[in-house]
DNA sequence: GGATATTGGTTGCTTTTGTAACTAACAAGT
DNA sequence: ACTTGTTAGTTACAAAAGCAACCAATATCC
């Protein structure tokens, strides 16, 4: 069945990181979107004001390596659903702080408690030295591609 | 800056698996798509055709765990660009045998070979040990989830 | 053999993303 | 001060993905 040929697609490992990413990330889904109708983006930027504080579009941008529109759209979709406030910063009108709401404080901790388990229990079949190798492999190509 | 919860992000592992299945398809993108027009889907369609040889669409749904109408369009589009032939089945008139056109097999070994060097460069800094985990791991995600 | 369910695949419609253009505010250089 | 360039963010339009309904062929069950 399989031809003879050098190269093997199981084996390129941006094919396999994006199988395991849509695996994972798809499992999890579930949480953010079932509980709180939340899209992927807008999980992501919760978690960042959630775990960072306040910040501005433009951080989240850089922390988040997300498009300036994904952050404007998701921003726009948060505030709608009241997880998310925004604040006009005096030195600089044309930006503004973010921070999340009482509310969304609520679900980033919901969430955020969700994610623990949710990682911990991926994680329970492999050994710690392995977690944390997994770990520092994803990071350094994180870092490697983007410079 | 870093509020001190205990939930960190950047420890979240179906987050840096996005990240990184991120940065490196991004990476590689613009060899299928600069050069042969092709989207990342039909290039996972190529590939599937050119590593196993005659599949019906069936069976790259299976294997690649692509929705079949994501594999539906990327087979038309494959066809229309000339890389892709499509065959009766004589058992079954439902399906058809998809399989790579001279000019499709062209393009895939193109392909083939520049992924396998891009692995190779994105690879270099890890130890082979390394890398032989890293994939295990992958591969462990991916089963564990959808199996 | 004929109704019913299942499977392979396509098509149409809706939601989401990507890209580029745009506005508004600020920064710099002259 | 005034053109020129940058930066923050939004919006509009095009491409792509997701989902459900659909058609046609084959299994299944009575």
């Amino acid at each position: 069945m399989t031809k003879d040929d050098s190269f093997d697609l199981a084996q390129f490992t941006p094919y396999l990181l994006n199988m395991a990413s849509e695996a994972t990330s798809l499992a999890f889904q579930k949480h953010y979107k079932d509980t709180y109708g939340m899209l992927r983006t807008e999980w992501r930027v919760l978690f960042h004001l959630g775990r960072y504080g306040q910040l501005a579009a433009r951080d989240i941008c850089d922390r988040a390596q997300l498009h300036k529109t994904k952050v404007s759209r998701a921003v726009a979709a948060l505030r709608a659903k009241g997880f998310v406030a925004r604040e006009d910063v005096a030195e600089d009108r044309r930006s503004s702080t973010l921070s999340l709401t009482k509310r969304g404080q609520q679900v980033y901790r919901d969430l955020s408690e969700r994610a623990q388990s949710f990682d911990a229990k991926l994680m329970t079949r492999f050994s710690t030295d392995d977690r944390a190798k997994l770990q520092a492999m994803l990071k350094e190509l994180i870092g490697q591609t983007h410079g």
